[in-house]
DNA sequence: CGCACAATAGCACGACCGTTCGTTTTATTT
DNA sequence: AAATAAAACGAACGGTCGTGCTATTGTGCG
């Protein structure tokens, strides 16, 4: 009855299926460009079968901003806590990043949420913030734990380096779509060693 | 008869007014979100009215796009020309850019595009890419002209520092529309003279 | 196996989309 | 003032949108 939840295993199975074509559909035609009928064709399904999993519109494209930060907290943050604590990690996190940027070719899904949703109130754009602020304060976190460490200077101001390193990456993200790829790397990487080497110890 | 020409006076008049409501919709919208009947109704016309000045909806889109591009150079880039060569004029792009990012709260037409776009082949990929081309091309003027001031050291990369002005910017634009705007402008003028002074004489 | 219910399909709806066409109003020129 | 061309309107088209509702198919548990 409730039209929300999968209890089944070929529901859940099924959800899944379709918050992955829908993940796909919404990189490249952003979130607010996610129709139900595109999304029920490259389902293999009918408009009302994809429907009945989320209920509205909204939710599916709740679930699929929630699915996108997912992704890249796996691909980028959880995978850069193996790395040592410091700047391995710091300079882990920036380089998973640059690699999720190149194999990411046709867009991210968050990126382009957020000039979707930053000045459209919402629960969508509450997703978004919520997204942005966790990513941001695990970069953070990061550089703190740098400093910590005593590769970064003890007077270095951890929220401005995490604000530095979300320029470079933006940069980064929109030069390698209209430009040069290979040269906006070579230009986000001098950047990062520039930040970097000026608050070491 | 030609669709997409206004010839007589009153007809460049409401170009121009259709034109000026398309950009604030579009503004907050984004390009893609923009809609002939709502931009009729906010120009108090007729859908059809308003479609016989373009001729097509992409032929409005692209002047839409132009329209954006047109605003932001005239405020940005062409005010900034009124500066002596050097640092003072770089400064003034600079802060010029950023009174930009804070006056224009509702987003930046050609930064939504760049995003809608930029895995889109077609004539709106091609203009926003022409307008962030020849944007880039500017910030990197004032560079090279820095340097031949002396202001700069010789050595200095004027693309590098082009790629890491539009990086401050571009983070910048984002924090100012989903965290604290306040914050977000001086940890930019931070990064700024940051950026600045670490390749001044 | 058979029952209960989840999962999906099919169909229809009202709304809005971009576009076309013929007509009418308005502006410019002779 | 008459003639001509431009501008704007209003209605309609075929399509797609999101969303209900009802029926049918399929799964999983007792």
């Amino acid at each position: 009855m409730s039209p929300a939840a999968a209890t089944t295993s070929k529901g859940a199975a099924t959800r899944d299926l379709i918050l992955d074509r829908a993940y796909a559909i919404a990189c490249r035609n952003g979130v607010e460009g996610l129709s139900i009928g595109e999304l029920a064709l490259a389902a293999g399904m009918s408009k009302s079968g994809v429907f009945a999993h989320f209920g509205s519109r909204e939710a599916l494209q709740l679930a699929v901003i929630e699915q996108g930060a997912r992704r890249f907290g796996e691909k980028v943050l959880i995978r850069s806590l193996k790395q040592a604590r410091g700047m391995p990690r710091l300079r882990a996190i920036v380089q998973y990043w640059f690699d999720w940027v190149r194999d990411n070719r046709q867009g991210c899904l968050i990126m382009g949420a957020v000039s979707e949703y930053d000045s459209r109130p919402g629960p969508l754009r509450d997703a978004v913030v919520e997204a942005m602020r966790h990513w941001r304060e695990a970069t953070a976190r990061a550089v703190t734990l740098a400093i910590e460490a005593g590769d970064l200077r003890k007077d270095t101001d951890a929220a401005q380096i995490a604000f530095e390193i979300f320029g470079i990456a933006l940069a980064l993200h929109q030069d390698s779509r209209l430009f040069e790829a290979r040269r906006a790397r070579a230009q986000a990487e001098k950047a990062i060693d520039r930040l970097f080497n000026s608050h070491s110890t």
